[in-house]
DNA sequence: TTAGAGTGAGACGTCAATGTCCCAAAGTCA
DNA sequence: TGACTTTGGGACATTGACGTCTCACTCTAA
C-alpha cells in the first residue's frame, strides 16, 4: 500500500478510477455514500476498501490528486509569465478545466480544512496569490480589493460556471469567457 | 401542530429559536446533527422533536422560514422602484444582511432542490430576475451576460462576502461595499 | 493451460444519528 | 398558591453507512 512502490497497471488504474469517481461524485453530492462511489467508479464497495481503508484515507487521498491534477493544470498556464491579465486568464480557463476537481476541493468549505496537514504546502495557491499582486503592482487589478478576496471571487466564478454548465443553463465551452468577462468588467455597462 | 392555530408565546419563541438555529447552524456546517442544532437552539433533542418530527420536516419549515425572512429583507429595499442600479445596491445591502439564511438556502445546492416544492414563492414581491432584465432594458446592466448568469453572480459573491467575513478576513461592515464593487465593475482596472 | 493477481457479492458486527416515549422538574399564568 | 404548559434528559428501538472478512469467479501474463 505504500505509495512509493511500483503498482501494476491493474491495480494503478483502478486506483485512478476510484480516485476520479470520488472528486466527481462528491463534488455533485457531497454526501455521496461510499456505494456511491464505488458504484461511480464502477468497481465493488470491497474493492473501493481494499485501496482506501476507510473513507478518511479515501478523502485524503482524493484531495491530494485533485490537488495535484489542478496544479498540473495550473503549472501549464505559467501564470508567472507575460502580462498579469493575460496570465489571470489562463490562469481561469485553466481552472475551469479542471471543474470537477474545483468543485470538489472547494465545493464544501470543510473539506479542505479538516486535511490542510494531509498534504505539503503546494505551488497553486500562493503563485495564484503572486499572480494577483504582481497585476495590482502593474496596475491591472484593483489595488482597493485585498488580493485574498479576489482569490474568493475568482473561486467564487469558477464554481459558478461550472455549477451553470452542470444544470444546462451555460454551454461547457462558453464557461471560460463567460468567467472571464465577469471578473474583469463586472456586470454594470460603464 | 396545525400552522393555522394560534401559538402560545412560549411556543412561539421556541419554535423561532430553532428554526434560526437550525438555518445558522447548517449554514455553517451541512453535516451538522440534529442534537447541533438542538444544542445551538439551547432547547433539548427531544423539545426539538416535540416542534418538528423529523430532519425533514425541519429542514422544510426552516427552508421557508429563511426564504420568508429573505423576501422580507428584499421586499424592503423595493427593487423595483428607482433606476435599476440603486435598486441592485439595495437588494445586494439587503441579501448580505440575510447572510446565515442565504448562506443556508444556497449554500448547498441540494438544499432548495429537495423542497422546492414545499413552498411557493410570493409573488407579490419582485424578483432579482425581473429587476436584472430590467436593468439591462435600461442599460445598465450587461446585455451579454443572461439574468440567470448575472443572478448566479449575485448569489456567488454576496456567499463568497459572507464567508469571507465568517473566516476574518473582512470586516462585517465592508461586505456590502466590496460586493457591490466587485459586482459592479469586475476586478481589473480600466 | 495454469498460477497468481484482482475482483464482486454479500454476510456480519459496529456505530452514530434518528425517532419515540416517559417522567420529574421548571416555568407560566389565572 | 394551584392548575396547566413546557421542558430536559434519559431509556429504548431502528436505521443506514461503515469497515472487515470470506469465497468463488474472472482476468492476465507467462
Amino acid at each position: 500500500m505504500s505509495t512509493s512502490g511500483t503498482e501494476s497497471g491493474t491495480r494503478s488504474r483502478t486506483r485512478r478510477a476510484i480516485l476520479a469517481a470520488a472528486a466527481a461524485t462528491l463534488a455533485r453530492d457531497r454526501k455521496a455514500t461510499l456505494a456511491d462511489i464505488a458504484e461511480a467508479a464502477q468497481v465493488g464497495r470491497s474493492t473501493l476498501h481494499r485501496y482506501f481503508a476507510d473513507r478518511n484515507e479515501l478523502m485524503a487521498a482524493a484531495i491530494v490528486d485533485s490537488f495535484g491534477a489542478v496544479e498540473d493544470s495550473v503549472r501549464a498556464a505559467a501564470i508567472d509569465q507575460g502580462p498579469a491579465l493575460e496570465a489571470m486568464r489562463r490562469l481561469i480557463a485553466a481552472m475551469v478545466e479542471s471543474g470537477d476537481r474545483l468543485a470538489f476541493l472547494f465545493g464544501d468549505p470543510h473539506v479542505l480544512e479538516e486535511f490542510t496537514d494531509r498534504f505539503e504546502p503546494d505551488m497553486s495557491v500562493p503563485t495564484t496569490l503572486d499572480l494577483i499582486k504582481r497585476g495590482q503592482e502593474e496596475g491591472v487589478f484593483d489595488p482597493a480589493a485585498s488580493p485574498e478576496w479576489i482569490q474568493r471571487v475568482i473561486w467564487a466564478l469558477t464554481y459558478t460556471g461550472w455549477e451553470a454548465a452542470e444544470k444546462g443553463e451555460l454551454p461547457r465551452h462558453g464557461i471560460t469567457a463567460t468567467v472571464i468577462r465577469t471578473f474583469e468588467s463586472g456586470v454594470v455597462v460603464t
